[in-house]
Parts: structure tokens; C-alpha cells; sequence
DNA sequence: GCCAACGTTGGC
DNA sequence: GCCAACGTTGGC
């Protein structure tokens, strides 16, 4: 089971919507180093949900129902018989009790090397093993 | 294939 | 609102 991390501007889907909904596709991502950490989520793997914009903090946990698979909206763009434009969908768990900000995790130096910190552009990106627990400890998911 | 110009993201 | 840190595009 991996955990990923995924950033969201709340204003354009936010994670209470996720809750509300119970159920999205993961799509819209473009950048490539986000797509290719996107492409390797597997069903069972869990999320980070990441606030952009005002907020910049994890304010929730939410489970991959599928593995990545192709872009309904971007059909037949494969690579190497993965596709090239993944989505997944996934299900909201819960809130955190305690959302993490980024200047939290700045502050933190075990997450100095974290992509979160070193790529603040980057979208999508896996949580390192030694990091996930320390995150989850912080924010109570 | 290189790189200058431009566009975008997201933190500040 | 600004701008650093990227990514993308297009001319050559």
C-alpha cells in the first residue's frame, strides 16, 4: 500500500465536496512528473488531500478505488501500454482532525527532501514510506 | 536538438 | 500582486 499525496485548490474541487460526493475521478492533471507518479496508483493505495491556494495544508485521507487507468476524456493516448493521461478514482475516508500546514512541514526538517517542500508545483507525488507516519501522526489520519 | 520566449503554478 | 521555479512551445 503506497500513499500518495494529491494537491487540490479548494475553490476548483475541494475535499469537503469530496466528502459531500463520496466519490471522484481523480483527473485534469497535465504536468508530467505528476502523471507518472499518478500512473503508478494502484486500488487500495491511499491519498494525502493537500489544499492549495489560501489554505496549503493536508486536511484529509481518502482511498484509491481503482487503479490508474486511461482518461475516458483522452481515449487511446497510451505509452508503453500504460496510459498516458491516468485518472483514478477515489473515496473520501475522513478529515484530518488536526490539518498539517505547509509551513508546518517546512519547519519540520524530516521533511526537508519531501517533493511537497523542494516542488511546490508539483501536483501528484508519493509519500516517502518514512514520511507517512510522521504525517499521519500530525494530522491525525 | 537547442534554447529563448512565453505560460503556469503556487507560495509569499 | 509579485515572482521563483518550473514546464512548454516554436524558431532556427
Amino acid at each position: 500500500m503506497v500513499t500518495f499525496l494529491f494537491k487540490t485548490e479548494p475553490g476548483a474541487y475541494s475535499f469537503e465536496r469530496l466528502l459531500a460526493e463520496k466519490r471522484a475521478v481523480w483527473d485534469g492533471i497535465t504536468n508530467n512528473a505528476a502523471l507518472a507518479a499518478l500512473r503508478a496508483a494502484r486500488k487500495g493505495d491511499e491519498v494525502l488531500v493537500y489544499h492549495t491556494g489560501d489554505v496549503k495544508a493536508i486536511v484529509g485521507l481518502a482511498s484509491v478505488l481503482t487503479n490508474a487507468y486511461p482518461d475516458p476524456n483522452h481515449p487511446g493516448l497510451t505509452e508503453g501500454g500504460l496510459p498516458r493521461t491516468p485518472v483514478v478514482d477515489i473515496a473520501p475516508i475522513r478529515a484530518a482532525r488536526s490539518p498539517v500546514s505547509l509551513a508546518q512541514i517546512k519547519a519540520d526538517r524530516r521533511f526537508r527532501d519531501f517533493a511537497l517542500v523542494k516542488q511546490s508545483r508539483l501536483s501528484v507525488m508519493p509519500v516517502p514510506p518514512a514520511l507517512d507516519k510522521p504525517l499521519r501522526q500530525l494530522t491525525g489520519l
